[in-house]
This record gives structure tokens, C-alpha cells and sequence, in this order.
DNA sequence: CGTTATGTTGACCTCCTTCAAAGGCTGTGG
DNA sequence: CCACAGCCTTTGAAGGAGGTCAACATAACG
């Protein structure tokens, strides 16, 4: 979790202009001029899989926007218990209930290795009022989070646990081409509402239907169609 | 679905001023004079239980805030089955999407008699551009659609069914005072991720052991006490 | 009064959880 | 280098929760 933006011999600096991800990012409304005078406060963070960004209940003084990785959204229950309400991807903003509120609804953490820009609330705040693209921007945003927790609620809490877990192989991004790095089965677990011994059974069970073959370590290859085909049923 | 602020002989009209839950509505902000300035293209419509306000992916001009009653918004899947994703409670807003989308994500079903405002698309982005009180409440709601859609993950969609079942009674204001209008057994399945059979049985289950009790046709009154117990288990 | 939706109940069976034990991977220290 | 601890994963067996299919009851409605 290096900051990077605001230190001044960081070469990476004037990337943010032409972050490679900038039209799918926050201000991909502004121009460079405008981008160049806000860019101070930002600071762009390597986040580490596993690195706990923020906690729900705590004090919320930043909004994320991830540049690449992958994040969970995690909500403890008072019994014990913990739910994955959300996964955050590359262009989504974590975070939001900043500029309503005083404090995190989550706890976030890295489900891989991730590149996130942390932006202080005021500047967003600021940017909000000043700017009508960076207004627009944010309401596409939050409405991405509602869609993002629906389809949560759609596709990994309805129907069988091999049907979830197909939806989730495919949400996660196993196209079939290139090798992904599989969460764990806990994980697996706390996103599908089931626990952690059937999510290694249906993984396991994959395995030997050959649906998904693992690479090398945790990367895994997927068989889309043949997961597709389960998630429908 | 009758009409009325547009209605020149409505005598409710000049109401929408001193409207009983204008507090907690989108408008809580502006001033009467204000508020005089936009009332024209409002319509406060009466909606009987099971009315179908709008269908998913249908065009979506209008934006609703409920003053009375419950929504609720309803995925229709491509395989044909359909779960209820969030109830729209008075004071919260439905179809916020079209103002950042061409269409309504949801369709919205009146699972009570309900009172709802119908504000064109047109007026509220109006709106939120000329009025920071309003653009403030706008974000408000929005974040509030993210919380109830997480609180349908985290409450209705985890744990054993009888314990769903009773955060949905008590969610649906069973607070053990006054009788509340129970929606159908399907609906209550749709919203819980379980059938319909499962949701009757729990139901005479809880009539048997008291913990709800019939009062006149489908008004049931709650042991609020009682279903807290079986909520946290 | 029949007709049609909605609610209730039973029997059976599948899926998932629970509890338990064993296997595999990684890092650490001798 | 090996031994060991610790963690995650896998697998087994037993039991329970919920699904499925079917029958029947009840209520709503022409």
C-alpha cells in the first residue's frame, strides 16, 4: 500500500493523465487541465491480495476507485458471521457511502492483488459540486453499486449451490483464455451463502468433470460453455 | 393509479406544500416557493395492491417516491423465474435508473395499497442541477437503494429459512402493536429465495406457536419479541 | 353454484450442513 | 536438508433442511 501520486519523484505521476483505464475511471469526464489540478490529494495505491483497505464502522474519510484487481465487500453480522456483499472490479468506486454518511458500510478487502486510487471525500465532494461530468459520473456509479448488489442477490444467492457457483466462476472473469487467480473456498463460501466444505466439494467436483483446470498455483482455466450451461439450470 | 396534482381541481394539491412525510421525501429541501415551481408535472396517483407501476426494461420517464403503502421490485430471469430484489418503503424512491439509463431495471408491484408521487425524469434531473438540497437528497436515496439491497443479501438471503422468514416479518413493520397486511406466500418465497410451500409452512408453523397471530382477513399481528429470538439464531 | 387462485399439508428424496479426519502446501527453525 | 507446525483443501459419513410432487382445503369471484 505504497502511495505514489503524491509523492513528487514518483515518475508514474503524470500517468494519471493517461491512466489507462481513465474513461472507465471517476474523471473520465475532465479534461487534463482539470484533471492536473486535483490530482494532488489522490494518492495511487498498490494494494496487496488479503490487505484490509477500510473497516465497516470506521470512520470514512476516502473514496476507492480500483484500477485493477479485485476487491471484496465484506459486512460482519453481530453474531459472528460475515457475508460478501459485493465485489468490486477495475473501473467500480468503493466506498461511496462517504459522501452521505460518516462511516463505512463494509470492510474491504483486496481479493487480489489490486491498484486502487485513494481519493479524500472533500475532493470528491468538491469535484461533485464543481464539475457536471464528475457529477454524472458519480450517479452512474451508484447505480452501478445497486446493480451490483441486485445481481449479487440474483446470481449468487438463487438456486443450486452449482449453479451460483458457475455464475460466480464466470463473474470473476474465467472467459476461458487467460488463467484467473481463484479466491478461497472460504471466500467462495461467505459470496455464495454456502459454506466452505460445499464449495470445495462443487470445485472439486468441476475439477474432475474437467469444467475448470488448474494452471499453475491458484491460476485456473475455464471452461465458459460448459459453465454457462450450468449456471442457466 | 388516478391523478391528482395535475388534476386543476384536486383540492390535494396544495398539500404536496404541507405534505405529511415531505421530510423524509426528495424534496425535503426546497422551499414552498420553490416547491410551487416544480409541483406542475407531479402526479400523486393512488396504487392498489398488486398494481404493476412499471415493467422491467420498459422506457423509464418517471421516478417515484412512496408516501404510503410498500413496492415491491421484482428480476424477472430469462429462465423464467423472478425474485424480489428490494420493498420500497415510504419515503424511499423507485426507478431511480432512469436518470442515468434509457430503462427501468426492475418491475414495480404495489404489494399494499400504496400512495406514490410520479415525477418526470426530466424534472428531477432538473433538479439535481440547479438545487444542491436536492442533488444532496438525491444521493441520499441512492445510497439508501445500495443499503437495501445489501440488506436483502445479508437479511433475507442467509441464514435458515425460519430465520429469513422472521426478519422479513419484522421488516415489513410487525412490531407487535398494530396489525399489517401480510403479502402472499409466493411473494414472501420470491423475496427469501424459497418456495412457496416452504414459506406456508413456516408461516402456520409461527401461527402454531403463536408467534403470529390472525387478526381479520390477511392482517396479522406479531410477537416482535419472539421473532427477534428466531432472527438471530 | 361451479371455477379458479391461494393456502395448507403429507410423503419422499435431494441437497446441503455438520462434524470429523486425513491430505497437501508453505514457512520456520533446528 | 529435514521436521514440524499451521493453514487451507479435500473427502467421508450422518443428519437435517428444504425442494418436489401431489392431494386437499379454503377463499374469492363470476
Amino acid at each position: 500500500m505504497k502511495p505514489n501520486c503524491t509523492n513528487v519523484e514518483w515518475r508514474g505521476r503524470a500517468k494519471c493523465a493517461a491512466c489507462e483505464i481513465r474513461n472507465s475511471v471517476l474523471f473520465s469526464g475532465l479534461t487534463s487541465h482539470e484533471l492536473d489540478a486535483i490530482l494532488q490529494p489522490i494518492d495511487n495505491l498498490h494494494v496487496p491480495q488479503s490487505t484490509v483497505l477500510y473497516e465497516q464502522l470506521a470512520a470514512a474519510p476516502y473514496v476507492y476507485t480500483v484500477r485493477s484487481g479485485m476487491l471484496k465487500l465484506r459486512i460482519d453480522l453481530p453474531n459472528g458471521s460475515q457475508r460478501i456483499v459485493r465485489l468490486v472490479q477495475p473501473g467500480d468506486v468503493a466506498g461511496m457511502e462517504t459522501l452521505v454518511g460518516e462511516r463505512y458500510h463494509h470492510t474491504a478487502i483486496a481479493l487480489r492483488d489490486a491498484d486502487v486510487c485513494r481519493i479524500p471525500r472533500e475532493a470528491v465532494i468538491k469535484l461533485d459540486q464543481t464539475s457536471p461530468a464528475v457529477h454524472q459520473a458519480l450517479l452512474q456509479r451508484w447505480q452501478r453499486s445497486v446493480d451490483q448488489a441486485e445481481h449479487c442477490i440474483v446470481s449468487l444467492s438463487t438456486g443450486t449451490a452449482e449453479a451460483r457457483m458457475a455464475r460466480l466462476l464466470i463473474m470473476l472473469g474465467c472467459s476461458g483464455n487467460q488463467p484467473e487467480t481463484m479466491p478461497s473456498r472460504e471466500d467462495m463460501g461467505a459470496l455464495l451463502g454456502i459454506t466452505t466444505e460445499t464449495a470445495s466439494r462443487i470445485m472439486a467436483e468441476f475439477k474432475r468433470r474437467g469444467l475448470v483446470h488448474t494452471d499453475r498455483g491458484s491460476d485456473v482455466v475455464c471452461d465458459h460453455a460448459g459453465l454457462a450451461q450450468l449456471a442457466h439450470g
